[in-house]
DNA sequence: TTTTATATGTTAACACTGTCAACACTGAGC
DNA sequence: GCTCAGTGTTGACAGTGTTAACATATAAAA
């Protein structure tokens, strides 16, 4: 019972209600503690409303994480440049890091334990592979412009992918945290470290 | 009431009883479904019986990550040989890839979301740091060698522990699936990308 | 316009879960 | 033999995901 939205039957818009206040509640309380209920509570309705919206709790949670991969892979393509050089890897890379520092929580949906079999969802695949293939495009434009050494260009994607998943799981998870140095230069320097791996030449990305 | 053993009120030990039994729960069913209740009837003992020896649900969790860093330490230090050269900073990566490949859900325990606040517990991290010294005394030592740049060692470290870290979680999450490479000649290339991405020269490990 | 069907929402219930309080037994040390 | 801490048990509470049965509102069909 909507008591702001003049005591109509209906709520409006039950899924992406749902899918806000999840946002909300996992910013505040972490996914691990994320319950339909409480949520269907947040948007004021009945505890099994979610469930004619969402088969099930795991069907909202696929959606939360491919909304996720959706938003990282439009910010990782916001940061390519019209320019290929070496530095357009770090700025894609520093892209990716700031969307895991900026939403832990969803990061941590993303690729967790929590959404298991995560290869039966076919949309969130999918998603996740936008994702993948700003990076590929990258390591495919390296090889071309002659700043990456001539390996199959989905291996280096892969291989720079690792990397930035790895640092933005360890950072998140708190391994990270009695670091001496500035976050940031260490994150960046991290990701020089692993693009000179691939790369031609060896250049020293001034760090 | 154990029946096999000539009904003594006594179950004998307890707390590695659930251990074993956690660990045979999460590689059947994953660590998400794992249960306290499960597990006590599983050794045969009341479901509060656990709160005598472990706090609450987490302190059990954290108990098996711990174990879990012990063990891939364990692993880490056996796959160092006595002379230093490149090829024993692969040999590593495989042995803490192929920890992740053999326990998937206890490696996600101990990285994953499900533990949260790691920090505050102290063993738990004792624990970890000593996989991370393994990889730290290889860069130093490859420091001192010649083979890796001049840099800040722990960094380097760093670098190498991320770079495995996000093959194993990419890995045990599915996300090398569909790959047309054999799996582990694709991991060994990756982490050969890595070590070159911190060697002196640009060397080129046969993969 | 009336009827009908479908989408949406609700209540009640079931089987779980983690956890606590109160009680009971066991075994070691005085 | 008595005490008492360690260990185990029963019963309960609050919370969860989920289903079935029922109710309403809106859109399509008559």
């Amino acid at each position: 019972m909507t008591q702001d939205k003049n005591n109509q039957y209906h709520h409006g818009d039950v899924p992406t209600a749902l899918m806000a206040a999840a946002l909300l509640r996992i910013k505040q309380d972490g996914v691990e503690k994320l319950s339909l209920r409480a949520l269907a509570r947040d948007i004021g309705v009945s505890q099994t409303a979610p469930y004619r919206h969402f088969k099930d709790k795991r069907c909202l949670l696929v959606e939360l994480a491919r909304s996720g991969f959706a938003e990282l892979a439009k910010r990782q393509q916001q940061a390519v440049p019209a320019e290929f050089n070496l530095k357009t890897l770090i700025a894609v890379g520093i892209a990716y890091l700031e969307f895991a520092k900026e939403f832990p929580e969803q990061y941590k949906l993303m690729f967790g334990t929590k959404i298991e079999n995560r290869c039966e969802h076919a949309g969130l695949m999918e998603s996740s592979m936008k994702s993948f293939e700003v990076i590929l495009n990258l390591a495919i434009k390296g090889v071309e412009s002659g700043f990456l050494i001539e390996k199959e260009p989905a291996h280096m994607a892969r291989c720079l992918w690792s990397n930035v998943h790895g640092l933005a799981s360890l950072l998140i998870d708190g391994f990270y945290n009695n670091l001496e140095t500035d976050i940031d230069d260490f994150l960046r320097q991290q990701i020089a470290f692993n693009i000179r791996g691939i790369s031609k030449d060896l250049v020293d990305l001034d760090y």
